[in-house]
DNA sequence: CCGCGCTGATAACTTCCACCTATCAGGGCC
DNA sequence: GGCCCTGATAGGTGGAAGTTATCAGCGCGG
């Protein structure tokens, strides 16, 4: 049984005419007559009762109509589809990332491309940023969002900042350091200091703790990993300990949590948070995806200027 | 595009290799690769990326293979429905009756259809007996369910006796007649006659109504005709008539109307129902509707029986 | 480092079947 | 009865899908 089969079977059950289903389909009558008489000894079924005086259809012709036009409906739309996914806006797209990201530029830059691409289903997996860069190359993933220096990038994967945020203490609103509203360093580094482990042996919190430390050669009192998310923040809130994160975290967004920057300043005390991906023609979707990425920075401070400007003409 | 291209594609999808696709298909490799370049240049898009190392889906053949083994399914799923439809066990079947029937044998007949022909949309449709006889034979109706003796039935038209019922009075429980257990016809003849008109010039019911006075010489008042069923029941429960209807009829189990047979008896004050169809082969559903009819008739007399006998043991 | 074995692509040939034209048998209608 | 319509049949042709044989490129192991 081919297309061609049912195309043919269509024409005529629609026509009720060999003859002028023929001149539909542009070929000669008798090429109808054996077309279908293939297909019905192909299904055991007579599909059409035809007699010197014209065709009618059976009722397992009339069944077979049915689900033949949504059958030849479904392969157009099977093409149409294809076609969109060559074209990157029809697909999956795959995007993995670090816990801490999920507020700020990451979820707005997935918004404005679902609504771009709504034919696109995004779906998100937080994993380490070895396992992303080992994701892209494998193509389990097409993009992630990561911090900036954490591990080399290697040749292939090409990465673009979208984003920066100032590194500082989260801790209690009744921490006693929560009165400042910037805090040395040195004062953090005698604090009971907490990293998130979010799965074992993913050590990237703690690293980072470290090294804004070490870069100033500040000694600091030895960190407690604690493994879970849900574990951290409620240590954090009792007040069992402080931690180093991104301003734009979504810690800072806690009810029982302040945010502070340090005193100091510094690159070594930013973040960057950069997007990954494959080089080269891979994915239509990544790539759209990534064209959408510069837009909106190009956009997004432009936006804030804006804003500011606004504010400063209504005083 | 025809199914071939699509059975190919997914087999090498599948496989990840030509020339597995091809032993599994059993054609040789270079026929798979013609196949799948005539299909992607169809598409204008490349479903798989390969070399000489083996064969990678694109995003958009991955997208594709979903929507093609969709399309494949289906194209089985629709061939199975036609093989069903031909044996009568799928599709639509379409039954006239008389709006009065609608109680009794037919509904319990449609009931043991649809159990045992799950698959089958049997739709009802009311219409005078011409119009079924009509209908039959446009195949409007595959099946209808009448009067015995109102019309004659055509050659072509095959029918059965499915039930038997006495025609008796319907009128208010309150009406001086309703105390009489058998009534007799000449009493009736006196009273004030109403006759359902269903729809316009469709006097079916005068008609049968005549026919049970004159058949023995009996003179009656004039009857009076009522348009619509509503109107009808109305006017006979609040006593401004009365009418001959079937026993069988939906009209006796209103709560405020009651049935009274007649003192006479006789063959002309019964009313058979009876099943029709068309002659041949032309629907295997409207077959395998007459023989459930035929298996029904045998067995619900006997059920009758049965509980006659286990009555009389329990006395 | 070369060779072997794997990959899919290409070339040339064959076979088959979907198509054509011409014609036929049968029903409906004037 | 003759005409025109219907779909079916017969025989021939062309093209496409199939075949076998061979090639070029990559990867792996001796």
């Amino acid at each position: 049984m081919e297309l061609r089969h049912l195309r043919y079977f269509v024409a005529v059950a629609e026509e009720l005419s060999y003859r002028k289903a023929a001149d539909r389909l542009h070929v000669a009558q008798p090429a109808l007559s054996t077309q279908i008489r293939d297909l019905e000894s192909e299904l055991g079924v007579r599909l059409l009762d035809r007699n010197t005086s014209g065709v009618r259809l059976t009722d397992a012709g009339a069944v077979f109509l049915g689900r033949t036009r949504l059958l030849l409906a479904q392969a157009q739309e099977a093409v149409a589809h294809a076609r969109e996914a060559a074209k990157g806006t029809r697909g999956q797209l795959r995007v993995g990332y670090l816990a801490p990201l999920l507020v700020g530029f990451m979820p707005t830059s997935l918004k404005k491309f679902s609504e771009q691409y709504p034919e696109v289903d995004v779906t998100l997996v937080e994993m380490p940023i070895a396992d992303q860069i080992a994701g892209l190359a494998a193509g389990e993933i097409q993009v992630g969002f990561t911090i900036k220096g954490l591990l080399p990038i290697p040749p292939g994967v090409q990465e673009i900042e979208v984003a920066r945020s100032r590194i500082g203490v989260i801790m209690s609103r009744h921490h006693r350091l929560a009165k400042k509203s910037r805090i040395p360093l040195a004062d953090v580094a005698r604090e009971t200091l907490l990293s998130l482990l979010v799965k074992k042996g993913w050590t990237v919190h703690g690293d980072l703790m470290r090294r804004s430390f070490a870069g100033r050669g500040i000694r600091h009192a030895p960190i407690k990993s604690v493994e879970g998310t849900e574990t951290f923040r409620a240590m954090l809130e009792s007040g069992l300990g402080i931690s180093l994160v991104v301003e734009i975290g979504s810690l800072s967004r806690s009810r029982d949590l302040v945010f502070r920057p340090f005193v100091e300043t510094g690159p070594d005390l930013e973040m960057e948070l950069h997007a990954l991906w494959r080089e080269g023609n891979s994915s239509r979707i990544a790539a759209n995806f990534v064209a959408m990425l510069r837009e909106l920075i190009a956009t997004l401070p432009a936006a804030r200027q804006r804003k500011k400007e606004a504010a400063g003409i209504r005083r």
